[in-house]
DNA sequence: AGGGCGACGCTTTTT
DNA sequence: GCGTCGCCCT
């Protein structure tokens, strides 16, 4: 290890600095990853036994990727560092808790449940409260869910969220106050945790446990954690608690990279690290060693806007390098098409999964994930349905999670939905029936329904298994696979494939427990570091975070998506909607392409409407980019091979490629264009996506009815028709 | 009480 | 294009 040749000065003191708190800037790109690991490497060999190092990251995958580097660094070859405690603030949470669960008041332990399982909790306690019947305005249960787990994560009343952004559900706002309330105590009752307990949890055992706190304390001689800038505020607390003696505690972290606001992580947390430890040494890290000086340029200028915040400049060593590219697809219908010749022309360059498209949304990248189809080109989504998430994986882990905690009720709920005549109501009656200890009830239930009997039977011959959760899980498959013939009688052989690999993965964990938490708080999939082989990668860009591409291409960056339209009324959303378009383009190494269509598609309407450029970027000088029309191949040119529909003034110079736009001028708003098909006529028109149809009526708001020949009758604006004779 | 069917409304990000 | 809800029939 020759710390002064792998490091750059700033990272060298941080590697190297002494004992006391530590507080690390890392701008994106700037090595931060490297210099963990150094530090961590180095705590070793410096005689730190690793038993006393506690490394908090945002996911396994993070930790376990930063241990083996560490290792390696040392000699260990491709193991992990062994001995280090490393894992997600809510897996240490889990561990720890498990482990004092006695003293929490928990003798039977718990389960831990996901969204997907609070919001079914949450339904049944709406209906048991009679709330919302026939009310349609009463907010949906995973609405409810995201609500109560905002305010959680705030620490606020469910009422203050309410007032602040939810304006709208005033009037419910004593109804979900009671149905927070409700919802506490059935996770009581039923010994369930979500992921928000399992922190407050921790912070009540170390707070209360005097002897616990201790003893953690001088077990963890150093704390390191990781993306300082997403966490919260009782995980910051956390942090403060299990802060060891010997003062050792490093924070890393980038508050220009905090993008987990909505979750209720809190940029003060970095900004107050200096003031809760005394002593902190602050240390930034603002060269940057992935993206080109061009790029940086536009990263820097996007921050610029900012407010509060840590300043630094990134700067590169890497001068060369194009500058972004604008793009300017028709609409959001055609970008898609533009995309794919993006992405055609990259890969001459790149293998494919060194090319990534990122977007603000999930579902903004449906129409491209079509095209990709067409193209033949491989493709893999990040931050889609995650492996733990489908259905049919659920179904099967409910039956080894109502061996693991019989009052679960999720896992109940999933197992009777099999049993023929059994619904909502007599599996309430049933699961209350089990609380109690009712035997009688159940004995009666079971006769009534043969299959019933059934069910309970095989879950006594699984009680009665060694727990081993490899056989176990094989039991339950060959058991469900006749259910799952039913419900899925089409995919039921790929659902399939998928319940054999959970089986696989089950067969190395020790312990049912074990496998369920881990099934929950770290989905086996998480995967998303191991690239596919030449695979495109199509990701949002919350699931970017951490990674990089040779290329990059980000979509739909227009006002309403890219700002998000739910983040343009309040000032910290918006900044926060700034500081992920930061992440998204600074993700880029040598090529950044910016998606920024002239119109959006709407479906109801069946009209293209005009949409302005991303603000963020309308505040941009324009020359730190090249801009890119999309090019007429394929779409009706107009004689002069300018579409009249997009008024050259708007853009630079007409063309294919590569023209630069005006010095010193703006990315230009997109205006109302004037109107260019007169009024009083009908006749023949021409439409950049439809091409040539017949206008067979004038309408309200300056539309008019359209028949375009293959595409059938539509209303369009009339500002994006070009008269035809 | 369960289950099937049709209408509606709505779409941000996730440990 | 999806899940959720309510209605109606069994």
């Amino acid at each position: 290890m020759d710390f002064e040749k792998d490091l750059n000065p700033a990272q060298l003191q941080a590697v190297t600095a002494a004992g006391g708190p530590l507080l690390v800037i890392a701008g994106a790109g700037s090595g931060k990853t490297r210099t963990i690991v150094y530090r961590l490497a180095r705590l070793v060999q410096h005689g730190v036994d690793p038993a006393s190092i506690l490394l908090l990251t945002f996911t396994r995958k993070a930790s376990q990727e930063m241990l083996s580097r560490a290792a390696m660094l040392l000699g260990h070859g491709g193991d992990i560092l062994p001995g280090v405690c490393g894992g997600t603030f809510h897996a240490f949470a889990y561990a720890t808790l498990r482990r004092h669960h006695q003293a929490l008041g928990f003798p039977q332990g718990f389960t831990v449940i996901d969204r997907a399982d609070a919001d079914e909790l949450i339904g049944r306690i709406k209906d048991s409260l009679e709330l919302a019947k026939g009310d349609k305005s009463f907010p949906k249960k995973s609405h409810v869910a995201e609500l109560i787990g905002k305010a959680r994560n705030k620490e606020c009343r469910v009422a203050d969220i309410i007032a602040r952004e939810s304006f709208h559900l005033v009037a419910h706002a004593d109804d979900l106050e009671r149905l927070a309330d409700g919802y506490a105590a059935a996770k009581t009752i039923h010994h369930l945790m979500d992921y928000d307990d399992l922190l407050f949890l921790l912070e009540r055992l170390l707070v209360e446990h005097e002897d616990i706190r201790e003893f953690y304390r001088q077990r963890f001689t150093h704390i390191m954690v990781d993306e300082y800038q997403d966490t919260n505020r009782v995980q910051a607390r956390l942090v403060a608690l299990l802060a060891p003696h010997t003062g050792n505690v490093l924070a890393v972290g980038d508050d220009a990279q905090s993008i987990y606001a909505f979750r209720g992580a809190t940029v003060d947390n970095i900004l107050a690290f200096p003031r809760i430890f005394p002593g902190t040494a602050v240390i930034k890290l603002e060269q940057n060693y992935r993206s080109t000086q061009p790029i940086l340029e536009l990263t820097n200028a996007i921050l610029q806007g900012a407010g509060e915040k840590y300043d630094k400049t990134l700067f590169s060593t890497r001068t060369d390098g194009p500058k972004p590219e604008l793009l300017r697809p028709f609409s959001d219908i055609t970008q898609a098409k533009m995309a794919v010749a993006k992405i055609r022309e990259m890969s001459r360059k790149w293998p494919l999964h060194e090319i990534a498209v990122l977007f603000r949304a999930g579902y903004q990248s449906y129409s491209l994930e079509v095209e990709l189809g067409k193209a033949n080109i491989p493709f893999q989504k990040y931050g889609g349905i995650k492996f733990s998430e489908a259905a049919h994986v659920k179904d099967v882990l409910a039956y080894p999670r109502v061996v693991a905690n019989p009052l679960d009720p999720a896992a109940w709920t999933r197992c009777l939905s099999f049993v023929p005549k059994i619904g909502p109501k007599t599996a309430v009656k049933l699961m209350e029936a089990v609380r109690l200890g009712d035997q009688a009830a159940i004995d009666k239930a079971a006769k009534k329904h043969p299959q019933l009997a059934e069910l309970f039977a095989f879950l006594d011959t699984l009680r009665a298994m060694p727990p081993h959760p490899g056989p176990i899980l094989e039991r339950v498959i060959a058991h469900h696979t006749p259910h799952l013939m039913e419900k899925y009688p089409d995919d039921y052989p790929r659902r399939l494939t998928g319940l054999e690999q959970l089986q696989q993965i089950a067969s190395g964990y020790a312990s049912l427990e074990a496998l369920l938490a881990d099934m929950t708080l770290e989905s086996p999939d998480e995967d998303k570091r191991k690239a596919k082989e030449d695979h495109l990668v199509l990701s949002t860009v919350h699931s970017s975070k951490g990674l990089e591409w040779s290329a990059v291409m980000i979509l739909d960056l227009v006002d309403e998506r890219f700002p998000s339209r739910h983040a343009l009324t309040r000032h910290e959303d918006l900044e926060e909607e700034r500081r992920l378009l930061y992440v998204a383009c600074t993700r880029a190494r040598d090529y950044l392409g910016l998606f920024v269509p002239e119109t959006l598609y709407n479906r109801q309407a069946g009209v293209c409407s005009p949409v302005q450029p991303s603000l963020f970027l309308r505040e941009l000088p324009a020359s730190l980019c090249t801009h890119v029309r999309e090019s007429l191949s394929g779409c009706p040119v107009p004689r002069s091979g300018v579409p009249a529909y997009a008024p050259s003034s708007l853009h630079g110079p007409s063309g294919s490629s590569g023209a630069a736009a005006p010095p010193g001028g703006r990315i230009p708003a997109c205006e109302p264009a004037a109107p260019r098909v007169d009024p009083s006529q009908l006749g023949y028109c021409r439409h950049k996506i439809f091409g040539r149809g017949k206008i067979i009526a004038r309408l309200e708001d300056g539309k008019c009815r359209v028949n375009f020949p293959g595409f059938g009758p539509k209303v369009i604006l009339t500002e994006y028709l070009e008269m035809e004779g």
